[in-house]
DNA sequence: GTGAAAGCGCTAACAT
DNA sequence: ATGTTAGCGCTTTCAC
């Protein structure tokens, strides 16, 4: 599919030069070296100060000559002096730079978390290194390890890895922070999801239209959020006379609920908790295609409210979490920790139900088991 | 919305140490200090070897006595040794590093791109810096330059910077790839999408489903593929009898395309084309609300092929261009520039028209203007 | 095979 | 206010 369109593209350079002293400049044209040139010291050079000087210049600090940082300038502009970051963060003893592991790029709620982290960290100066861990548990491992090396602190979205894991891990990424998930018994910092609450509010709000039998879309069995709404709902069930809960094994991607719509029509449930937004959606696209109507025939509720949920046909009745707040949050938690702070206390962000038009009453005939 | 869920967060140190020599450690328990505290002298010392040496081990070079490289591994590990990243870089003079700079990390374009990118970098240990310039051009150039130096190469998406400041900052950021746009008359490395020939394949596709009143749902004026593709309309419109074309200023998002779907009934056309998905989303939404049947009374087309865009109902018909491909190729020019390669001939990717379920025969009476 | 020494390019006391 | 000096932690000739 790829096609080439033709049109040649000729090398920057005319000509690898063999003067290592003089770098090559195109002929006939006076102008600034190839970037990256110059150094402090030829800067400092070129301006008859030290490198201590040019530094200060370079870094505005007010006490300095008027005339001393002008001519540092004018050199550093005549050289194209560009500092090295990387010679500034040894120096400096930090990067100015973040790590974000995320599992899975492809999915929303990660990029909503990159998006808010992004900004907030950007907003004062601090870049954004990202990796993803592709839901590779091993390879999450290393990725966290050297992406905290080339930054000053690292938050880890991290739904699969194994709590002893992330424990014995702790110490090799601090300053680190936690997300969607809690570690039981730690003091690592967190930021993650009530899951149960919002299981809770969907629930209430089936119930309350009048549901009763219930099925949930399963998101991975490895995934702590899928462990926890699944006892959220569990619990809720057990707790409640008159209430039956299917559990389908499905997945935590549109295809999932896509290939589980039959089976969902098949166990005559009224309601369906799909594990999040991305299931629901396959889900809903799927019964469409077999003809049942939502919410006429089924009432059907995602997690996570991503962008596209309020798009849907109906659009979709769904938790929501705060994905770009989570992600500033993400930042000031990390911030402090990176001056020295403690962290501040854990959090726990409580899902709000958005109750949009994939809800409504169970048919008639069916409300009662 | 926000609740803290009261558990306190302690401090990872149990006390600040006042001993600058013996680095703190948990009382009792013998075992390695705090990471980031070992370097490699200190690990050259315990194992009573040069840092030559120790450098030979770390990095696996073969002509180590294995005898001695045992016993700096040994070290290492009793020590809890990192080697910094940061020193490597800067003697090493590259930083395994690369930089990519999106408008908006929230549009599922760019999420592919990052994706295709990060995992085909990623695969040769290369990381990913993500910086985001919010559609502000002003911004997008400071930023181009610092990521460029904290990296060894950079891959620019920038559909609104004018060719002129594009070319003027080539020399500072080369090893540079540019995404979605070319430079007329410049040597700069570029993938770009054949804008013109996916709306030619959707116009193909319109017209020969009958249609002949058709409405452009036009993107940013800033924006260069809008500008393209309206460009390629208008030429198809031109040279095709009986074609009209209305052209409505919308924008790129959900709510823009959702805000004017009152106007395009309006207008009457049969067919409407979409800047792009997010625009055709919002327009599908904002038809459904307005009882206008999909492709029924009107047909839609979409660009890009979002990861959503087959799940609407109806799904979309839509020409699609290969985002995480982009950034894989992207990774490949950057690479062979990164290797003092010429960078290869520019590539123009062909959208691919994926006939969906938005588009079908224009109503009966309305077929001819 | 191993070590000594000279950088990589910058910052930060400290001295003047 | 400016320069001197000593690093930051690693790699890499170049001798041995």
């Amino acid at each position: 599919m790829p096609e080439h369109a033709g049109r040649a593209d000729m090398s920057a350079r005319d000509h690898s030069g063999d003067e290592p002293e003089r770098p090559v400049r195109p002929a006939g044209k006076r102008g600034p070296r190839p970037y990256g040139t110059a150094t402090i010291s030829r800067v400092a050079e070129a301006a008859g100060v030290s490198r201590a000087t040019v530094s200060r210049v370079m870094n505005g600090s007010p006490t300095v000559n008027p005339e001393l940082a002008a001519r540092v300038r004018a050199a550093a502009k005549e050289l194209a002096y560009e500092p090295s970051l990387v010679a500034r963060s040894l120096a400096l003893g930090r990067t100015s730079t973040i790590a974000l592991i995320v599992p899975d790029l492809a999915n929303p709620l990660f990029q909503g978390i990159l998006r808010g982290l992004s900004q907030a960290a950007g907003q004062v100066g601090r870049r954004l290194l990202v990796a993803e861990s592709r839901e590779d548990t091993e390879e999450e491992v290393i990725l966290a390890v050297e992406a905290r090396r080339r930054s000053d602190g690292l938050v880890l979205a991290s739904p699969r890895a194994s709590d002893e894991r992330l424990r014995a891990l702790s110490d090799r990424l601090a300053p680190l922070v936690l997300l969607y998930r809690e570690i039981p018994g730690s003091t690592l910092p967190s930021l993650s999801i009530d899951n149960a609450a919002g299981i809770a509010e969907i629930m209430d709000h089936l119930t309350g239209l009048g549901h009763r039998r219930l099925v949930y879309l399963a998101g991975p069995e490895a995934s702590a959020p899928n462990r926890d709404r699944r006892a959220a709902l569990r619990a809720i069930v057990a707790a409640t006379p008159g209430l039956t809960l299917t559990e389908l094994p499905c997945g935590a991607m549109f295809d999932d609920g896509h290939a589980v719509a039959r089976q969902v029509v098949a166990c005559r449930a009224t309601g369906v908790i799909a594990f999040n937004d991305m299931v629901a959606f396959g889900a809903l696209s799927g019964l469409h295609e077999l003809g049942v109507a939502v919410p006429g025939d089924l009432s059907l509720t995602g997690f996570d409210d991503i962008p596209f949920a309020r798009y849907t046909t109906p659009p979709l009745t769904t938790a929501s979490i705060p994905k770009n707040e989570m992600g500033r949050q993400a930042w000031n938690r990390l911030w402090s920790l990176m001056n020295g702070d403690t962290g501040g206390h854990n959090v726990r962000f409580q899902p709000r139900l958005l109750v949009r038009e994939s809800t409504g009453r169970p048919p008639t005939g069916r409300t009662s088991s």
